[in-house]
DNA sequence: GCGAGGTGCTTTATACTTCAACCATCACCT
DNA sequence: AGGTGATGGTTGAAGTATAAAGCACCTCGC
């Protein structure tokens, strides 16, 4: 739009990518809260469990010796503030216990508890089943076109961002900023 | 420690027996992840604007006339509450007005203001580069592809799903249930 | 007209999410 | 040992999200 464009021959490049990108991405925007909100709704009127808490469970089912609240974190790509909040919810539900790491004072190891596994295995059942339904407008040779295209794509960004949560290593920490700093627009 | 060391995000869930439709969908994820991380942080961070602000926004700068809370809300995908609310601060700060609708009394009208539209411009010229440089990792090729894949899963999510929010036509009021009901379970 | 039902918006309760500050513990180094 | 800095976890404020209830206004049929 209103970039600024000098040379000639990247420029048809960017004028065909910029229209190409943002619709790719518009789409996709548009698919992916389809497909989350299927998947939300179903989970909670069908099991009475958040979607980022069937994720949670999801992560610990596949590592029965248990994570730790930094791992899960990782895994699930969010704020550590975040996993103990949805921690705590499934905690008071009996659904996980978390326990104090066995050599390390500062961690929490967190694992399901048998209540867990036996209602975490139900729900993965539907919700597998709920996630082939929603892409079953896709050809088993167009999902594997899909799978090696996001494939690529995964791989350019995290190229691009080699570690998600970078702060300054000088040790200077970060000036205090108010947290959605509008005003000082 | 008995952590797999891959690469620890929402995909590290998948495993061999699992259907290739669920693969398809936690790479998706974990590429929405990062994609959706990027924008909000650098629209936060040199805009102080946040995602869904700049959402609204940019919808209102497609219509120039002005959107009702309800056509906002369709055309975000989210609830009419949240529409509301998000509204609420962008008018707080000048950046949308709201208006009466001029015929009916039920509805009111959405429109930028001026600060809004100068504003809106801004932060678009950045988004879309920030969007390009994101999808940097697919040739054009690759994202004719993408566009074309999504747009036929987007019609089998339209065809499976023809009303997301659907309510008993009856008349009978759906009975009162606790909101997360966790308990029932 | 007027009442019944539908539509548009807001409100309320609950939950998720981020950022940044805070606290405790650990690791290292001298 | 003792201090310094990094790491793991929680907390608090602000914002986003849903579902459901409530209110105001409109429409249509009688």
């Amino acid at each position: 739009m209103t970039s600024v464009r000098r040379v000639a021959d990247l420029e048809s490049r960017v004028v065909d990518n910029d229209h190409e990108s943002l619709r790719v991405w518009l789409r996709w925007l548009s698919c992916s809260q389809r497909i989350q909100q299927a998947l939300r709704s179903r989970l909670l009127r069908q099991f009475h469990v958040t979607l980022p808490q069937f994720d949670l469970m999801a992560q610990l089912e596949r590592h029965p010796g248990g994570l730790t609240m930094r791992e899960l974190s990782h895994l699930l790509m969010v704020t550590g503030g975040n996993v103990t909040g949805v921690t705590d919810r499934l905690e008071a539900e009996r659904l996980v216990a978390r326990r104090p790491h066995p050599t390390d004072g500062r961690r929490t190891s967190v694992r399901l508890t048998d209540a867990g596994v036996r209602a975490f295995r139900k729900m993965a059942a539907g919700h597998e089943q709920w996630v082939i339904e929603l892409f079953d407008g896709w050809s088993t040779r167009q999902r594997r076109e899909a799978h090696v295209l996001l494939g690529a794509l995964k791989q350019h960004l995290t190229a691009m961002a080699p570690a998600a949560g970078r702060r300054s290593r000088g040790g200077r920490a970060t000036v205090a900023r108010p947290r959605y700093p509008r005003e000082v627009r």
